[in-house]
DNA sequence: ATGAAAGCGCTAACAG
DNA sequence: CTGTTAGCGCTTTCAT
């Protein structure tokens, strides 16, 4: 026989008194005595009863799930960001329904597509780099279903977004490069249509300009946020007659192909050549030389995504209307692909 | 003024016909004509009209969504499989609701808790490393939801699972440091309450007795599958009198703090002492010298546990009770770590 | 080929 | 404090 899944209406039968009460208790509502709360309770653990939270959102018309895009889990930086926005929606009782758009413009569609139909309470996402029509989001915010970007944001979509001061990152890193004696500073950068890949040229360009730098046209490139791109790219400009003797990067994947190609061509020599990446990707540490970069907050990153969702939340009638940015303070991690011990001034 | 989702009644209403009509018009049902199918079909687009899943799962008493539960997103090996999953699921019309247990007994209680709640069909999991008590998988097979393993199976439990040779990969790897001449190659072991880590150790030994090699209880040791407890041990065992010249480890990660650790007490030699991981993780080939590891076909792996949740599906009387086995080839990765120039035969 | 009606399991007025 | 009733949006007999 098939034992189908006790439902209140059992209970109820059990306990002789109605489906409501036993939902009620169920639920903690205050107006039910102590006693019935009790038994019905005990009845429910007793018969293995359990919440069946279709129904109950088919009902309350929210379902107490966010989903959450990511362009490609494999990008440790993202799983970091589900984790803190996992936190904090743990701890609200909501579950968290994950989809990859692997840098997609038709899966994030699609993804979008089935959150709303899996009628998720709101939508926090990370543009996928191929994307370039915005529909899809416009429909998020026309079913009045609360969107957040979070890191790849687009601006003139007015949706609330938590990234990091890209451009102050970027600064800071070649800042940096500058600081520690380099001399030819070159930056290869990402697809420039994402937002926060073009403020991070910006950061480079200006923290150039600011040390009164020149900044060489064959010394700014841009790949696809790749390590073979890195290396392409790298490649070519060192084997320029006017190579470069730093390289600022738009992310880490990128500085790591970089990092091989310098280590290739010129085997490693502290100081010899300066490479930073953006990101704090998991490996970069583990590289030789470590990789320097730019920490973006990951887990903060997340929990604020989620924070966001919440406190719009409590307040319907402002979702999607105010255009709330969070940007939060990039951190430098210096490791010893930056450090130049002999130019150092 | 609140503008509700359209719904097949209002469809129903515009065109003057019933909402079953409607319903059956957009499942393809064979008893309709072609006229109102079409009818139905422009005034859904036109009305911008999205089928509501949580309405038809309940109706339907079933979700199309697998839940999977993996112990860390952070694991790249984990995120791999996901993707092969997502690939056939996909393909089905399933979604994918994703929950990181962070290894811990209670997340992976409440992961399942959840899960059952949302009514997914079924349930991949790989199980956390904390987990003791299988209370919580169990109770996913009394409530007849097809559950099925992968990597991290519970033998006991006779539960369908994809697995690759774990003792198979570590007897290759073994026997590669050996023939590669390495003299006093050490085993760096997991929590071996783990299945599948119990049998890497097993392949190391058989490897071992098979090349007449004895094993040295102070070459044998177990850590807890982190960077660190890779580091603690190699530093250990390398300062004693007798120290290894070879490490067979676990997992990539503990293959990670061996080599931090071999460079920094003796600068890396090629072949000066060899390494080599478990799991290909992303950052493997990476580091340097690169790491030697074995390949755990993660796409195929969670394709085949797809496929497996999809095949038992067709005959829901199969369900939970065949353990069906699937166990995929494993495939060395010989990179620099374990290459020994010096001492080959 | 289409319609009427019932119900998946739950919750929220409304009444008492 | 508890019961009655209605309905979330969909699918599916059973009619016609």
């Amino acid at each position: 026989m098939v034992d189908r899944n006790t439902t209140i209406h059992d209970l109820a039968r059990m306990l002789q008194i109605s489906a409501s009460t036993v939902s009620r208790a169920l639920n903690d509502h205050p107006a039910i005595s102590a006693v019935t709360r009790e038994r019905v309770r005990e009845a429910a653990k007793a018969c293995n009863y359990r919440h069946n939270r279709l129904a109950s959102s088919l009902r309350l018309g929210r379902s107490k799930i966010i989903g959450v895009i990511i362009p490609s889990a494999r990008i440790s930086f993202f799983g970091s960001v589900v984790h803190g926005i996992e936190n904090i929606a743990r701890k609200k009782g909501y579950s968290v329904l994950l989809f990859q758009s692997n840098e997609k413009q038709d899966f994030e569609e699609q993804g979008i597509e089935t959150l709303l139909q899996s009628n998720v309470d709101g939508i926090l996402a990370s543009v996928a780099m191929e994307t370039r029509n915005y529909a899809h989001f416009e429909e998020v915010k026309k079913q009045h279903i609360p969107l957040i970007f979070f890191d790849r944001s687009v601006d003139h979509l007015n949706v609330p977004a938590v990234v990091i001061d890209d451009y102050k990152g970027s600064y800071m890193a070649t800042n940096h490069l500058i600081i520690q004696g380099y001399q030819r500073i070159a930056y290869i950068g990402g697809p420039q249509h994402i937002e926060i890949f073009d403020k991070r040229l910006l950061g480079y360009l200006d923290a150039m300009k600011d040390h009164g730098r020149p900044v060489d046209n064959d010394l700014v490139a841009f790949g696809e946020i790749s390590t073979d791109s890195g290396r392409i790219i790298a490649t070519r400009m060192l084997e320029n007659k006017q190579a470069p003797d730093a390289f600022a990067t738009v992310e880490d994947f990128t500085a790591l192909g970089v990092l091989q190609t310098v280590r290739q061509l010129s085997g490693y020599r502290p100081g010899s050549t300066g490479v930073i990446g953006f990101a704090n990707e998991a490996f970069s540490e583990f590289l030789t030389p470590s990789l320097s970069t730019v920490d973006q907050q990951t887990n903060l990153m997340g929990e604020q995504a989620a924070n966001l969702f919440f406190s719009g939340h409590q307040h319907p009638e402002q979702v999607n209307t105010n255009n709330q940015k969070i940007i939060l303070e990039p951190r430098m991690i210096i490791r010893e692909s930056s450090i130049n011990p002999e130019k150092q001034s």
